[in-house]
DNA sequence: TTGAAAGCGCTAACAT
DNA sequence: ATGTTAGCGCTTTCAA
């Protein structure tokens, strides 16, 4: 079947119906199954497109259907080096759950409020649906693509109420996390730090927290509690200041700050967990190689690419979807809060 | 001009034409500028994009140019989580370097040696060439893409002989930090720990470190330097046996050997730098945040994906481009080494 | 300098 | 069940 016109170049769904004497559109048909064909005309077809090593030339299969075949994935390009990690095994998962459906995965840079990126794709059609890995503040991007109806689903909480949603479990993480200090801590003396309240997540999580200790039937105290802590001098502070009231457990919003959190009490000479015990929320393996190593929340940043991914291509084809799934955690418990 | 013939969807190449009353063949080319087009006509159409919000449906260009305008990245699956970072902020300023020129960055994935990916985005001919970000050891990537004549450029060595290739300059790097250690510890007692020498970063980083040696007139001592070494018990003996020869100064291959160096010395009750000097090479920021913060050797990896970046689209256009292109790096020096 | 028309490789409506 | 044909929106000969 290696004849003249197959070889030099790729054969072509044209070489394919002459090879076989029949025509064009029935090979179309027997390809995608759409129309109806003879079982054995198709398979004949089958065999020869593997004989002829045929693959269909996907630009021109685009250029007809008018669609691209690609996603868009818009990954934050700032605080990359804590969620690097996170973000990358995410995308990874987005790319491999798209290849299966024949879908590419193309990179949409977002670098804080700067969308160009987006618009570009979005202004040379070149994918059917986006993905948000993390959606800005002001809801610009999901404005953006529902203007020009791109599909689009986000991972985590979106303004736009209309959005399709793909989130953790933070608040019930966080209420588990905390509820498990609780019963090894005196309550009065767990403390919790948390960054940016403008990020839902840390909303969540501050509702967890407050949520476990209503559950145990404590109170919370708000001596206790430190919002939106940025890492170095507040960080310092707000843990110096727990410490002197008394605090001998710390729940920390994020590794970074857990990081910082645990050089900090080193410097100040206390060990972990003899004199304070330690949590955190989970981006990166780096918890786990402290020596100890952290308590600390994981969300599972493959499951929810894939599950993301396979949401948006089922929305692209029109089918039904759920507007919001949230998807569960692990919690290790480590040495730093035995 | 937002006349009804541009309402409800995009405009294209035939309304600009109608509205200016001249051809799609004269817009065509005053838009690419390939064709002769007088200075007048050639702005009117410019104006008229403007105002009309035009912009070209890249898939009728792909399909008319056969070219895709996309560029695909292999991106490692393994070994993600100290590498991520690394990796993320080179794919980040790829897509943005490939933005600028109005090229798309699609992901491949590559798990070990699993090739589904690059040949799925091979067949369907969904790029226009290939940026491997860290070329497998049997060069099967390599094969592939020159099967296929798809142009390709490597980030770091690859066993193609012919293969345009981007890389960090580790084994002077290597070199001049270990001239560093060498400079301020007794010669004798400057240790090296390297991971898999299958890998050509290692056996560079091997060759600066005895080169720094030779030019230094000490002889470099066996004992000094384990080789192929990997993270947990292997370590653990090698820096015990270190330790015990009397090492002073100890240089890890990578962030991940460090951390678990650093574990290995406090779990042995030596304090650093007081007991023993630490110095790593660089991937992540974690080296940063350690207590003491860690001596490293930091590679650009924004810079590197620039670099490729614009080389590949170099290449993809015929222009002349070298076949090597070695970049530098910093040298942080921090408390560890002090 | 400009225009008319062919063609890129598929899909799908319509005809048989 | 299969074939014929028109189009998708650009680029690019070729002609004027």
């Amino acid at each position: 079947m290696d004849n003249i016109v197959t070889q030099g170049k790729a054969a072509q769904l044209d070489d394919i119906a002459r090879a076989l004497g029949i025509s064009k559109t029935t090979v179309s048909r027997a390809i995608s199954g759409k129309g109806r064909v003879s079982a054995a005309t198709r398979q004949r077809v089958l065999d020869c497109i593997k004989e002829m090593n045929y693959s269909p030339n996907m630009i021109a299969k685009s250029f007809s259907e008018n669609k691209t075949y690609n996603i868009g994935v818009v990954l934050p390009m700032d605080n990359i080096e804590t969620e690097a990690p996170f973000f990358q095994t995410c995308l990874m998962s987005i790319s491999k759950c798209c290849a299966l459906r024949s879908y590419d995965t193309v990179v949409i840079g977002a670098e804080k409020n700067d969308l160009s990126q987006l618009r570009r794709v979005l202004d040379s059609r070149k994918a059917d649906g986006v993905i948000i890995m993390r959606p800005l503040q002001d809801g610009s991007m999901e404005t953006l693509l529902s203007e020009k109806k791109m599909p689009y689903v986000t991972i985590g909480q979106s303004t736009d109420p209309d959005a399709v949603i793909v989130d953790s479990a933070h608040s019930d993480g966080c209420c588990e996390l905390t509820a498990y200090l609780l019963m090894n801590n005196k309550p009065a003396s767990v403390g919790l730090v948390l960054g940016d309240m403008g990020q839902t997540v840390n909303r969540s999580r501050y509702e967890g927290f407050v949520k476990a200790f209503e559950n145990s039937g404590t109170p919370v105290s708000a001596k206790n509690i430190f919002i939106g802590v940025k890492s170095g001098i507040q960080l310092r502070a707000a843990v110096e200041e727990l410490i002197r009231t008394g605090c001998g457990c710390l729940l920390c919003g994020d590794d970074m700050l857990c990081m910082d959190t645990v050089n900090i009490l080193a410097a100040m000479g206390k060990s972990i967990p003899r004199d304070i015990r330690v949590a955190s929320f989970y981006n990166s393996m780096y918890l786990d190689m402290y020596s100890p190593p952290i308590t600390a929340l994981k969300f599972k940043a493959g499951e929810l690419g894939s599950t993301t991914a396979s949401l948006l291509l089922d929305l692209i084809e029109n089918k039904d979807i759920p507007r919001e799934t949230i998807l569960g955690f692990e919690m290790l418990i480590r040495r730093s809060t035995m």
